[in-house]
DNA sequence: AAATCAAAGGTCAGGGATGGTCAAACCGAT
DNA sequence: ATCGGTTTGACCATCCCTGACCTTTGATTT
């Protein structure tokens, strides 16, 4: 009662990213196979990588049609926030939409960059509500926001309780 | 003497005050089930949310539409001290200044309930040099975005959320 | 080789299931 | 009668999932 239902796509999500870190971020799996295993239609695969493992989280999905098919999912990490801040400054221009910033700071949390505590805050920042503002001025704030936050992250020692042992 | 009748969003209220206590301070619930159970429109259930569980009375709400949508409300942690919900409450009002958000700030973390760099990481947010905007817009940003850190980070796992190994 | 077949995966529009918003109606207390 | 807090309903936005139809690739047949 205290958890919400997850919906299929989470459940495909979740088995995905637990295969993916067991084979060290690359997997390959058939469309078909993965389809009858969670018995739903096979485009359906299609949706959760289309909206869980997309560029701008960390993934890169290639595929092979016909005889001998398959479907690829190779894991980047970013694995210390310098890297981040580099990506951050190429990829992302002066505008920047919700989607695209909670993806980045999701990514940066998963990869062991923020604490889920900092991913919070800085999501609630990044939030169209807080950002009250009309486009494309809150677009730009937004990125303006993310920015900073990545820099104040980058300028403060880690709190990496678990180094200190 | 008799007490005013209870509005049916005073009901709602109790109700899922009653849950929250049961549930350790976090619920989720789906908006037409609870609607139906009350007899009411959906939308009361909003209305209830915006006025009784905002965030200066220490309630986070977040949310999810289409299949298997919820709405989670989370009480902060009881942990957090009296002064910060006053200060949530009735300080903070609707415009706030550098000075006053940073001192806020500071204060939450040397009560120990932010760490160096989400007290670092807030405090970059709250710089005037990253909310562009002009007076008073800019005091107002602030203080929204303020209380939705405050938020987001009390209502986030315990301070130490790197002991679950 | 060329044609054909079979076996993958890809696309897209659409329907259903939620929750969100907002203005207007409602209602109770002054 | 007015005012502020309730309550509702119409309309909107988002997310999930499917099925019909399309494209690509490798193997088989001619």
């Amino acid at each position: 009662m205290v958890k919400p239902m997850p919906s299929l796509s989470d459940e495909i999500e979740v088995f995905l990213k637990r295969m993916l870190e067991e084979a060290a971020g690359r997997v390959e799996i058939r469309r078909q196979r993965l389809a009858a295993r969670f018995g739903c239609a096979p485009s359906q695969i299609n949706y959760v990588l289309e909206t869980r493992f997309t560029v701008d989280r960390g993934y890169s999905v290639e595929s092979r049609r016909g005889g001998r098919g398959y479907i690829r999912i190779v894991k980047f990490s970013l694995s210390s926030p310098e890297w981040a801040m580099e990506y951050l400054g190429d990829r992302i221009g002066d505008l920047l939409t919700q989607p695209e910033a909670e993806a980045f700071i999701e990514r940066l949390g998963e990869d062991g960059c923020l604490s889920p505590r900092e991913v919070a805050l800085m999501k609630a920042v990044v939030d169209r509500e807080a950002l009250a503002l009309d486009l494309p001025y809150r677009d730009r704030l937004r990125a303006a926001l993310l920015r900073r936050m990545v820099a104040a992250v980058l300028s403060c020692p880690p709190v990496d309780d678990r180094a200190e042992q």
